[in-house]
DNA sequence: AACTCAATCAACCGCCTGGAT
DNA sequence: GATCCAGGCGGTTGATTGAGT
């Protein structure tokens, strides 16, 4: 017997979300806070299943995330966590607290592979031996001492080439590699519907073009988002929050608590200040807390150690990572 | 302008895990 | 211990977009 299906099939919704539905999600969360989920679909009357709406949160619409481009640290970041633990995205993921597993995923299927597939050079940190041993050689194929010792090496190797990408001159690398502990205050973030203020922004470029099918639409929930970034970006770089003539707004009577709320995070500038208690709140769920400060500072010594042998008594067995990070 | 093809990424699917009973 | 169930995770898909011809 095969395993039910996570919510009823019949009349659920598929595809892109649109921004009403969003709206209607991330109301929903910031009355209810996130979780439940299988709660959410019946309470909300959204025809989606709950995984959806779960995954529509955590990968879209939880405060914090940034998008767009990753910059040259997040990629090499990526990439050593990669040979370090492996496709566990969420793992990484809890390293670079405003990106999701989703996006590093998609990011390292889309770029880095291709990187990879490249012969050895121009990426001088990011050596054959460090990349495919560890990943592509099953352990089973070898003994388990060799694999041991081949492990060790991949480690090694990936700390020295962890260390030599993010120092000396990137000195932020070390802060940016705790896992969600905090969020950092980083360049400004491209936030998307991370904040009310941002759905309000998206609601009203959307009520603008009623015209539009909403299948175009909805599917470029994304190029609104990018452009309602866009705006509230310039709006608060400018330090007036926008105050646009939403008078010309047509709003819809359900949608209209939304905009009284306080904003999750007013400027995306430094989320870490901004935010409201109901963002506090998300900020603790988003994120799973991959380790306690000490263990993560274990974890940093640990990573960024370039002689382990010289009188540190730490060792990897001391580092009690949680479920995400063992590295047997 | 029209077409093809590759790249991108949001979303889905199915498996796994852990808590509750 | 067995079973059920919700949530989490990683792999994969498919719609969209943009570049090239």
């Amino acid at each position: 017997m095969g395993r039910p299906p996570c919510c009823d099939k019949v009349g659920v919704k598929k595809g892109p979300w649109t921004p009403e539905e969003d709206i209607i999600l991330v109301s929903y969360i910031q009355e209810h806070g996130p979780g439940n989920w299988r709660a959410v679909p019946t309470n909300t009357g959204l025809l989606r299943c709950s995984k959806s709406c779960r995954l529509r949160w955590t990968n879209y619409l939880r405060p914090g995330i940034k998008r767009g481009n990753f910059t040259e640290h997040e990629e090499k970041m990526i990439i050593h966590l990669q040979a370090l633990l492996g496709n566990r995205w969420a793992a990484i993921a809890s390293y670079l607290p405003q990106r999701t597993d989703n996006d590093i995923k998609n990011y390292w299927n889309t770029h880095l592979k291709k990187k990879l597939k490249k012969p050895q050079g121009s990426e001088g940190y990011f050596r054959d031996g460090l990349s495919s041993s560890s990943s592509t050689t099953s352990p089973k194929q070898i003994s388990r001492g060799q694999w041991e010792r081949r492990l060790q090496i991949d480690i090694h190797m990936a700390k020295q080439a962890l260390y030599d990408a993010l120092s000396p001159e990137k000195s932020s690398g070390l802060a940016e590699l705790k896992p969600s502990i905090g969020y950092i205050s980083y360049a400004k973030p491209r936030c998307y519907a991370s904040s009310t203020e941002n759905i309000a922004e998206l609601l009203k470029g959307w009520m603008r073009n009623p015209s539009k099918p909403a299948s175009k639409n909805s599917a470029t929930t994304q190029q609104s988002f990018d452009n309602v970034a866009g705006m509230t970006d310039s709006a608060s770089k400018a330090g007036t929050p926008r105050k646009e003539d939403t008078s010309s707004m047509e709003m819809s009577e359900p949608f209209e608590s939304l905009f009284v709320f306080e904003s999750f995070d007013s400027s995306n500038s430094d989320i870490s200040q901004s935010m409201s208690p109901e963002a506090s709140l998300f900020r603790d769920e988003s994120k799973p807390d991959l380790t306690a400060q000490g263990q993560l500072s274990l974890l940093e010594k640990w990573l960024f150690d370039d002689s382990p042998n010289q009188g540190n008594d730490y060792q990897l067995s001391d580092i009690k990572l949680d479920e995400n990070a063992n590295f047997v």
